[in-house]
RNA sequence: GCCCCUAUAGUUCAACGGAUAGAACGAAAGUUUCCUAAACUUUAAAUCCAAGUUCGAUUCUUGGUGGGGGUACCA
């Protein structure tokens, strides 16, 4: 792949050096693409350089123009607008373009340096006492996407998940369903088993909120009545012994886990997510008490009075950090010290992303500081925490507790139900029942990952469930269907696109011409998605582009084009299309069908 | 209180310091003897406020205002 950009800029220094004897940094060249209201492909504003001329804006750039024209073979022709000099190159190059790109699969993507080391990607980290609900969706489906980019931006990816197993939280839904429960199990109910154990968290805080409020009446204040419900301290003594290795307390645990990972698992699927290496707190846990005692050795951490251990940051800008409670039991952040340390030594990684939400930048902040700082880790530099905003209903943020959550699952099979029912709609006829369900699922998850992707993963997002995910406008089945489009053209073209001979055709069209440009920006689109790890980037492009191709398409004969070298450009066009589109929401994990 | 993020049409989102701020939804009006109308075309509609840096600021800096998050012996 060739960057026009690149050899611009460098004929562009080569130029200022002759003309004006001055040496000028690549960062003061800043090619970028012609708007779509002027002449040309691409643009170099002379404004920084009339320094060096002492000549008007207009003056510098027809000598600059004049320079690059001689020196560079593939630019045919240039004008002038104000300090913009406009570049246009010659058709031939384009078509070149267009008959290299169309011939290799591996378009936009970098090939793979095997001598470097993965890339650890932690991603999803569900709780085990509650289902999976649309905010860990923006996450499974962020992490699973920028794996995707990064892989095929050459480097190796170890996906992760850690799975927080155990806490204070999953003891709340035992708690509850040993109270409450009545032996009830996912057979017996029906229930899919991290429902059955949400149920019981929710079964927890609300018996929580009536001791609370009783103990209120009784005279005690909030404050003291949260932390002295009965409940809670059980629940509380149920930790202590599940860290003791009690054995019945284990059982129960184990039981109610297994019964959230056969949960899990079905989403997952749906999703179409996996990993390749799953972590359990309860097996990291240990390690990061221990790192915990260590540190307390080196004293870099200390023992605070009533028992707790404790981390002093308030050198590195931050606060006190509680990393053992004062009964000995690890926190959150014990457990991450642990497993951040084991998956180090495991994998060697060149760099270690966690994508969580931006409501722990503080904690991955700490994280880093004890890692690096305080425990002198050099791996710990590498940690890079992806934040991404949180996703909110009309309402506000989502509350397991309170039930004011979009599910998963819920959400996957509203999305497929809409989506067939569309499909009947229309009366798309030709599909038997089996072929329909595929395009449906296709379809409904296609138009659901888009939704997330498609906007910057830093900012929040509003979900309104009152509006189900739009099927029109920007969404993913406007590109499926463009993409299905092409197929059938390509189906009725009857000819093998990647063999067509080399056409000589005199102009390239205004609408071609777009698309063309178009498709050349993406493995530029892909580079920076990796830099920024910003999948929203890539639905975008593929946004822009089916929108150009579809209004190519309305007014361009494609098959009924007479004169024959066109017809083969148009069609390789059109394959060349369909390709990059398949390949960029590939990345995002949208598949596109060839009807629909 | 302190810290971080954020502010663009009625709504949801775009825009490496570059030309006339671009889409979608919603609203209004059109397009099918022609390669799939889940499409296309047209109209109305926006940079929170005030300074500063610059040839040029939605973008960078400072101050203010609004929204979100954090500051837990929760995760």
């Amino acid at each position: 792949m060739m960057y026009f950009e690149t050899k611009i800029t460098e004929a562009s220094i080569e130029c200022l050096k002759e003309l004006y004897s001055a040496d000028v940094s690549p960062d003061s060249i800043n090619i970028q693409k012609t708007k779509k209201e002027f002449t040309g492909d691409f643009t170099l504003p002379v404004f920084p350089f009339v320094k060096l001329s002492r000549k008007s804006p207009e003056q510098t750039a027809e000598e600059i123009g004049k320079a690059l024209k001689e020196k560079l073979d593939f630019i045919e022709s240039y004008n002038i607008i104000k300090g913009f000099l406009n570049l246009s190159l010659s058709h031939q190059i384009w078509i070149d373009f267009l008959h290299k790109g169309v011939q290799n699969p591996d378009y936009g993507n970098t090939s793979a340096t095997s001598a470097n080391q993965p890339i650890l990607i932690e991603f999803s980290s569900p709780n085990t006492n509650k289902p999976l609900h649309l905010g860990h969706v923006r996450n499974n489906l962020l992490g699973d996407a920028v794996s995707r980019i990064i892989e095929a931006n050459g480097n190796k990816v170890v996906r992760v998940n850690l799975v927080n197993d155990r806490g204070i939280h999953i003891c709340k839904s035992m708690l509850a369903h040993q109270k409450f429960g009545k032996d009830e199990t996912p057979q017996s109910t029906g229930m899919k088993g991290d429902k059955l154990v949400g149920k019981y968290y929710v079964a927890f805080d609300k018996q929580y909120k009536t001791e609370i409020e009783e103990l209120i009446n009784q005279g005690k204040s909030k404050e003291d009545a949260e932390k002295q419900a009965p409940i809670l301290l059980e629940a509380q003594q149920m930790l202590r012994l599940w860290e003791e290795g009690d054995k019945d307390i284990r059982k129960l645990w184990q039981n109610m886990n297994q019964w959230v990972y056969e949960g899990f698992e079905q989403t997952y699927n749906n999703l179409g997510i996996t990993f390749d290496r799953v972590y359990y707190e309860s097996e990291t846990y240990l390690l990061g008490k221990e790192i915990v005692k260590e540190g307390l050795a080196k004293k870099v951490f200390y023992q605070h009075p009533d028992g707790s251990i404790r981390v002093d940051l308030k050198e590195e800008g931050l606060d006190e950090k509680i990393l053992l409670r004062s009964d000995g039991t690890s926190v959150y952040i014990t457990q991450d010290l642990g497993t951040a340390v084991l998956r180090a030594k495991e994998y060697h990684p060149q760099q270690m992303i966690y994508v969580v939400g931006n409501e722990q930048n503080y904690h991955f902040d700490v994280l880093k500081r004890i890692l690096y700082d305080k425990l002198s880790y050099d791996w710990a530099k590498r940690i890079y925490h992806l934040s991404y905003g949180m996703v909110e209903l009309p309402s506000g943020k989502m509350k397991s507790r309170e039930g004011t959550v979009v599910d998963a699952d819920d959400l996957m099979d509203e999305m497929i139900r809409i989506a067939k029912q569309k499909t009947k709609e229309l009366g798309k006829n030709d599909f038997n029942d089996e072929e329909l369900n595929g395009l449906a699922r296709m379809i409904g998850i296609g138009a659901l990952k888009y939704f997330m992707l498609k906007v910057d993963p830093k900012k929040n997002m509003l979900f309104n469930p009152e509006e189900s995910i739009d099927l029109n406008g920007n969404t993913a089945p406007f590109i499926q269907y463009t993409h299905a489009r092409i197929c059938s053209l390509l189906r009725k073209a009857g000819v093998n696109t990647l063999e067509l001979p080399t056409h000589h055709i005199d102009v390239i069209p205004e609408a071609d011409k777009e698309i063309l440009s178009m498709l050349y920006e993406y493995p530029a689109t892909l580079k920076q998605a990796a830099s920024e790890l910003n999948p929203s980037l890539l639905a975008n492009f593929a946004y822009e582009l089916v929108k150009a191709y579809n209004r190519f398409y309305q007014d361009t004969p494609v098959l009924k084009e007479t004169n024959e070298n066109l017809r083969h450009f148009r069609l390789q066009l059109s394959a060349f299309t369909a390709s990059v589109l398949r390949k960029a929401m590939n990345l995002l994990g949208i598949d596109l069908p060839e009807k629909m």
